[in-house]
DNA sequence: GCCCTATGCTTTGCCAGTCAAAGCAATGGA
DNA sequence: TCCATTGCTTTGACTGGCAAAGCATAGGGC
């Protein structure tokens, strides 16, 4: 087995950990891992346009508005036409939204982030330069990547 | 900015990058990246039974099938009682599934195989054992992956 | 040889994410 | 005043995914 094995098997395993746990999240929470990313969007600057939200998942807008939807549904958000620009939305949290983002429970992250931690200095930082190198390896386009996986968010992990 | 969120943003970049892959795959080609993904368990043996797909797949039996059917819509399996065993189903590969397998376009994998091969011989050796360690602090279970990604097989990736 | 349970697959019915295309509403020139 | 543009939603469709129920076969145990 040669390294470009070992490193594409490697990949896939990283892969299909997140598509695992983004399985299980959306069967055991309310909010499935889209749903949660763009909570997470609004959440940054407590609103966000339809248009912005779209942007940055790259998605359609078609997607965001059902996304946004259901977020609406579950109480988490509400829409308010702008005043400056009727045209726009603007999509902003309620209390039960920052509460949702504050709190989430993301196994996978949590999971990183402990391990990570327990890590010797010299690891972590070849694992960071690896994991950057890859990245770039595989993303052609710029990409204005978020601290934020696909089913939580760094700043708010509680277990450091 | 801490280790911790770099590791995290590129996580997510090497996450994203294979997401908008598939879907440009998707796009582009008749089949999508879960049905190619069945399509190559099945062309490793020129064959397979659901049940083995979907463990392979960590996918549903039910969810296999229809996958199965997709496939064989497209004309690229076919369906087989087992002589053995009549209530298995052999799945196996007709000319063209061979031919989509072995052409399939792989721009990720391609890519990233290309640049992983430029690399020094300890950059290699770097990147692969990083990764495994990310993808052992990722997943719970054992995991048999193959050396797939996503979208293609190495083991056909053309330029080398 | 007959039951009964286990096994392998499909069917049914559901939900989420995603898009394209069409539609509606407001903006902002010309 | 009109019209093109912009921002969002609606509609309709497709894929991936699952659980539960159903169907057919296999294989013991008696």
């Amino acid at each position: 087995m040669d390294r470009i094995d070992s490193s594409l098997i490697a990949l896939r395993r990283i892969l299909r950990a997140t598509e695992l746990y983004g399985r299980r999240i959306k069967q055991t929470t309310g909010v499935t891992a889209a749903q949660f990313r763009a909570l997470q969007i609004i959440a940054e600057k407590d609103d966000a346009t339809a248009k912005e939200i779209a942007l940055r998942m790259r998605v359609s807008q078609a997607t965001v508005t059902s996304l946004v939807d259901k977020l609406v549904a579950e109480g988490l958000v509400l829409r308010e036409k702008s005043e400056q620009d009727r045209r726009q939305i603007n999509i902003h949290l309620t209390g039960k939204g920052r509460r949702t983002v504050a709190e989430a429970p993301d196994p996978l992250q949590q999971r990183f982030v402990r391990k990570f931690s327990a890590m010797e200095d010299w690891e972590q930082a070849m694992l960071v330069s690896s994991l950057e190198r890859v990245a770039a390896m595989l993303d052609a386009e710029d990409m204005d990547a978020s601290p934020v996986l696909d089913t939580g968010d760094i700043k708010h992990a509680p277990d450091q």
